[in-house]
DNA sequence: TTCGTTACGGTTGAA
DNA sequence: AGTTCAACCGTAACG
């Protein structure tokens, strides 16, 4: 059992907790959700008892067939202090997911599942305003409106890469470099040898050390490495790469399916599932968008909504087969995709065909794939909205006038945007993004911000950078005028014709 | 009511 | 093997 309905969601009883430990002092609850801590929400416990039991259907299998061992691999990793341990029959409930106000189903510190970043542009698409995005899907509208200004400005419905470290800008043959330029030129200046590394084609705009860095390298290494160490002589490569990582995040995609279209070790609790979110990229598809949207159908098709009696899975990402960053198999790719990567979305039971349409939102874009995607230990339904049948059967609410959910592929292409690189412009020089603490910066795309286009970006697919929009019209707007609405919305990127997208296939 | 913003706790993966 | 760090995440709440 994964949430207690008797007691209410974890997040509101978190939110009680924090009662508590705001009484007890700031922070001292550490509440395992995000939020600020220090203020108190107003739980209505009473409510949420109904609602939740809608909203967690299939969280709620008690094991069934599937009981699954939760303990090694759930939630935090360990040596993270900060993360949830806890232990007994508590934790095996509230170890993999929690339940936000909404009802909706998250595990904090993950992605949203492809499926569900791909029905909030869709839903936005039709003209659906977020607000209502947010409650039917039941997504916070913080993450309905991150996710659509990200669309906006991308192109792509995927999270960024997690996790991974910067890559070493001081290379051995970058430091080779400068102690050449040092030798040529003793008195030469860090900048002057910046301007050269630049010039020289040794690095690029996005991994030329900067001016401290060379200053240390002369001032630590070049001395003492008046002679090439054996490092050096041994490991320097042939012809360095202007961006050494290439190789590695060239869009690496984990595939479950073989180039053969064989399922690859799918872990035994997922059944037919591919371990990645991997759509492809045929378009317009020939699935209807209600079947395009119908996530929830397909789920019931397959039991996922229902409760997944007997439907285990694996609650830890890793053991599953084709989903992990370091395990990318050599497959046939496709503008840098991995074709037979691109065939399902993760953790969903779903044919590939399901979300064939999908392919217009995947970049090849400015977001790097990542092995993230759809990590949710659960089921894709868990993250579905309950109660009542969506889309709705008559006349939705939340759809604009005339507008009915149920849309051809025709009429979705027509719907639906697409940023074409060609459309978007080429991209200002991206400044990998500072995380200096004492700047308050934000993950919303929205705010002026260095432009997305982190290194890993960069390895991932450096032709890429055209799909991202450059800042936001550079306008810095205070905090009072991004409220009350007083913004407008940004306009959808230019409708393209589908058959001036060349995807490459 | 809507939505941009941001603090927060969390996960991830390379170093 | 364990830790650190810097990426990212979605939520909750403010304004």
């Amino acid at each position: 059992m994964k949430f207690n309905l008797g007691l209410g969601s974890r997040a509101w009883r978190v939110s009680w907790e924090r009662v508590a430990a705001a009484a007890a002092g700031p922070r001292a609850g550490g509440g395992a959700l995000g939020g600020r801590t220090q203020r108190v929400s107003s739980p209505r416990p009473g409510r949420r008892g109904s609602r939740l039991s809608r909203a967690l259907p299939l969280c709620l299998s008690s094991g069934g067939g599937g009981a699954r061992a939760l303990p090694d691999c759930a939630g935090p990793s360990p040596g993270h202090p900060g993360a949830r341990q806890l232990a007994g029959p508590r934790a095996m409930e509230q170890t993999y997911g929690e339940v936000n106000q909404l009802g909706g189903v998250f595990v904090n510190g993950r992605p949203l599942p492809n499926a569900i970043r791909l029905r909030i542009v869709e839903l936005a698409q039709l003209g659906i305003r977020p607000c209502d995005i947010s409650r039917q899907l039941r997504v916070s509208h913080g993450c309905v409106s991150k996710i659509l200004a990200r669309y906006n400005e991308t192109g792509s419905i995927l999270p960024g890469a997690i996790g991974g470290s910067k890559p070493r800008v001081t290379t051995p043959n970058v430091v080779k470099h400068i102690r050449d330029y040092k030798q040529g030129d003793p008195g030469i200046f860090a900048w002057e040898i910046r301007d050269r590394l630049l010039a020289d084609g040794v690095c690029d705009k996005y991994n030329v050390p900067s001016v401290s860095s060379i200053s240390r390298i002369l001032r630590n290494k070049i001395g003492s490495l008046a002679q090439p160490g054996p490092y050096e002589a041994s490991k320097q490569p042939p012809s360095q790469p202007t961006l050494p990582y290439n190789h590695i995040y060239q869009y690496p995609y984990p595939t479950p399916v073989s180039p053969t279209g064989t399922k690859m070790g799918s872990h035994p609790g997922v059944p037919g599932t591919a371990g990645h979110v991997s759509i492809p990229r045929s378009w317009p598809s020939a699935h209807s968008v209600s079947n395009i949207l119908g996530i929830r159908t397909f789920m019931e098709q397959t039991g996922a909504l229902a409760g997944s009696e007997g439907t285990t899975y694996s609650p830890k990402m890793e053991d599953w087969a084709g989903v992990n960053r370091p395990t990318f198999p050599a497959t046939p790719t496709v503008n840098g995709l991995e074709k037979p990567a691109l065939e399902a979305d993760i953790k969903y039971t779903q044919s590939a065909s399901t979300l064939s349409a999908v392919g217009g939102f995947l970049p090849a874009c400015a977001y790097p794939p990542s092995n993230q995607h759809g990590v949710y230990s659960a089921p894709g339904g868990g993250y579905l909205a309950p109660g009542p049948p969506w889309p709705p059967a008559q006349g939705p609410p939340l759809a604009p006038p005339g507008a009915g959910v149920t849309v051809h592929g025709g009429e979705l292409a027509a719907a639906m945007t697409f940023k074409h690189p060609s459309r978007e412009g080429s991209l200002p020089a991206r400044a990998p993004r500072p995380r200096t603490p004492s700047v308050a910066y934000t993950d919303c795309p929205s705010r002026p911000r260095p432009p997305r286009g982190t290194w890993r970006e960069r390895q991932a697919d450096p032709g890429a950078q055209v799909f991202a929009a450059a800042p936001a019209s550079g306008a810095r707007r205070t905090r009072g005028q991004a409220a009350r609405g007083g913004t407008p919305r940004q306009p959808p990127g230019p409708a393209l014709p589908l058959a001036s997208l060349n995807f490459g296939f």
